[in-house]
DNA sequence: AGGCCATGCTTGCCGCGGCAAATGATCGTA
DNA sequence: TACGATCATTTGCCGCGGCAAGCATGGCCT
């Protein structure tokens, strides 16, 4: 048992991040809500789903991308499908797993709500960062989510080279 | 209307702070209950009641300290009550206000809880960061809650004087 | 083949928490 | 003082989502 307790920086940081992450994801879900009657979680799985091959995936996969547990993917995926904005078919290459497509009507959605989700992101997150701190953000997520979730991470486009990695 | 999407190290910082946010509240909210049949925002509720003068606030300041809406701290506030952690009055000065009060228990429960809390923070998220980069965190966190809860911030011990700052 | 554990997904149960309406108190103004 | 606007808090209603149990199916070993 090392150190007992936080720094006064470590307490403050802490302190402010716990605001951010219960504000900003709310700010999201509102604003989805508004714009297309999805929650953040929903509107998550079917831009994930529209970014696969065949703009399919099975469920486990989708549910490491879209950050939700699989018990909560299957009623999101659940609640969009009766919408018809993905189906759920059977892999044929394993009978225990399910594939959920994207339909015409799935990806119309995500096409349109796409532009403004986009913007209240950097609204909300990078209008208020210099490019420098939008770096920093990327190595300190990557940093804090490789130990929680290992298995997200390696599913994400990898780091892009920027000129600060060739110095 | 600027720049109509993300870019591509954007989106990525974006996606893994979305993993952030979804992940790691969820860790310290299985950890609280484990530790002490407590809620994330609940421990935050006592946390910040037991650093304030005579253990003492009205809902509102305690809601925004505590990152919570006032709803939700209604309800939190009721089940602690009931479970005696801390009592309900009304404030003399202005009798539109409740006043939450830290009882004995209440207090020795958040003692108890702390020391384990901070390291669970410390094994999560400061483990994995190096100095500079929580000093990064602290800025960012900052200017991402100020805007999104200016009242918040204020609210919060200010900022330390570090040696960065001299230089 | 048959037994056994691991894997993938779904579901019953239930508590949490958001929104908006309701209640009661205070303040500003005439 | 009387009245309307505002503030502080609570509550009804209801959907979301966690956990753990349930139910296939696949993989492995003998």
């Amino acid at each position: 048992m090392p150190t007992p307790r936080l720094t006064p920086q470590q307490d403050r940081a802490w302190s402010l991040l716990i605001g951010v992450m219960t504000w900003l994801p709310a700010e999201l879900d509102a604003h989805l809500d508004r714009a297309a009657g999805l929650s953040h979680a929903e509107y998550q799985v079917l831009r994930w789903l529209s970014l696969s091959e065949d703009r399919e995936v099975h469920m486990t996969r989708l549910a490491a991308t879209a950050s939700v547990t699989p018990s909560h993917l299957s009623r999101i995926v659940a609640r969009l499908e009766k919408r018809e904005l993905l189906t759920r078919s059977n892999d044929p290459t394993d009978a225990r797993r399910t594939l959920a497509r994207l339909t015409a009507a799935g990806a119309r959605v995500v096409e349109e709500v796409e532009p403004g989700y986009a913007a209240e992101v950097r609204r909300l997150v990078f209008e208020h960062l210099d490019p420098g701190q939008a770096e920093q953000l990327e190595g300190i997520a990557e940093a804090l989510l490789t130990p929680l979730r290992s298995d997200c991470v390696g599913l994400l486009p990898p780091r892009a080279l920027r000129p600060s990695d060739i110095s």
